[in-house]
This record gives structure tokens, sequence and C-alpha cells, in this order.
DNA sequence: GGATATCGCTACATAAATTGTAGCATGATC
DNA sequence: GATCATGCTACAATTTATGTAGCGATATCC
């Protein structure tokens, strides 16, 4: 599915490797998806949009990058880790709506 | 170059705006490679390796997002609104460093 | 014991996004 | 008027995503 472990680690600075895991598509939302509880695969496919052969491909990424599992008896689920940086992210949430106001003021 | 303002906001929800616009493949970085000083065009190009297609079209991206800018004299910056995004983000550094370190150790 | 349902996941043709390379138009400098 | 740096465009080739159908395993009900 996923050809490097994560792409753009060339560089081997772990900021550029998480940026770049970040940076593919449904990574962010799929993260964002499993905030609260967890979730079954066609659960997140419902709640994303995405086809099943790119849920799949970004769980095993995430599963890889150790910031979710699978839970047989609930679902998907974040890991230790994987709650950490949700943590970093739940800022956005109040973030984004402060941006989409200015987006709103100024289009 | 770019369909809809941003890709999945169908919902209305801004942290899906958001989301959508940052899980696009470049855009964390191109925030990132902003974060110190202002670069150019072809600086950011070969800083991320990407294509001056995908940078000319994620550079629009951010500009109508309202977070980065074109300063003639400087070369593209992050604006009020993007700086604020950065800062958010910055956390993600340090943490980065650690999330490596496990990953090293669980393999 | 067979039908039904849910689970994670795969196959595969079509469509869309990205890459890599070349080059254009403009303005400044020599 | 030649050279250079600027942001940016064109376009064929490649990679990635979509949309739909369905598989194999397990559990449940009748």
């Amino acid at each position: 599915m996923v050809k490097r472990r994560v792409r753009g680690s060339t560089t081997g600075r772990p900021i550029m490797a998480l940026l770049d895991l970040l940076g593919r598509r449904w990574v962010l939302r799929l993260v964002w998806e499993l905030r609260d509880e967890p979730r079954r695969f066609r659960e997140l496919q419902d709640a994303t949009g995405a086809s099943p052969t790119i849920v799949n491909g970004r769980l095993a990424d995430l599963r890889e990058a150790g910031l979710i599992e699978l839970d047989p008896e609930k679902g998907y689920r974040l890991t230790v880790l994987g709650k950490e940086l949700l943590q970093l992210f739940l800022p956005l949430h109040v973030w984004s709506e402060k941006w989409a106001k200015r987006q709103r003021e100024r289009p």
C-alpha cells in the first residue's frame, strides 16, 4: 500500500516525516473522527466519505505510525501516542471558527 | 487549479474545511518552510522538492485561505492569521522527536 | 443448518492529482 | 540588448484516489 514507511522521511527529521504523514489526504480527518470514541471501519468510511481502499491504506499508515490501533471489540481507536497528537490539534477547532469568520468578512 | 474554495467544506464546519486544506499534500510543509522568514517561489520549490505546478497551486490555496501573502520585495510570508496557525503547530516539532524515538524503539 | 448480518478488507476500471521538465512574460541590472 | 531573477504556465507521464462490487470470516437468529 505504502512504499516508504513515511513519505519524505529521507531527511531523517522527525518533523518532516510527521508533516508528511499528516499531509496525506484523509489522515488528519481520520484522526479527528477518532477523537471521542472508537469507530468501526465502515463508520470511518461513512464519516469521511473516502473510499474503502484509501481508508484501509491510511489506517494502515496510522497503525504503522503507532497512532491508532484496532480493538476487535470496539473498533479503531487512538493509542496513547495518538491521543497526545490529538491534544496538540484540539486548539485547531477553536481557531478554525475564528479563521472561518475572517474568511467570511474578507472574501 | 482548485475547484472548490476549500475541498470538503460541504459540511460548512470550519474545522472540516481546515483539516481538508491542511491535509492537501505540501500544504503543511509550505507553512512550515515559512515559519521563520519570507521565501521566494523557487526557494519553496527547492526546499520542498515539489513541482512548480503544485507549489503554485498550494500557494494559491493558502493565499485564498488568508494564511500567506506575497510581498514582492521579500517573497511569500505568513499573514497574521497564518502566524497564529503556525503557533498552534509549533508543539508538533517537539512532539515529533518523541514520536520518532518511540518508533525506533517499537518497530 | 441455512439464511442473514456485520466485520475488516480487496479487486479493479475510471477519474483525478502529482511529477518532472521545459519554457514564457515581466522587470531590473549591466 | 544581453543577462538574470522573478512568479508562473504547459503538458505528457506517472502516481494516487474514487466508486462500486464483492470476498472471507465470524456471529446470530429461526
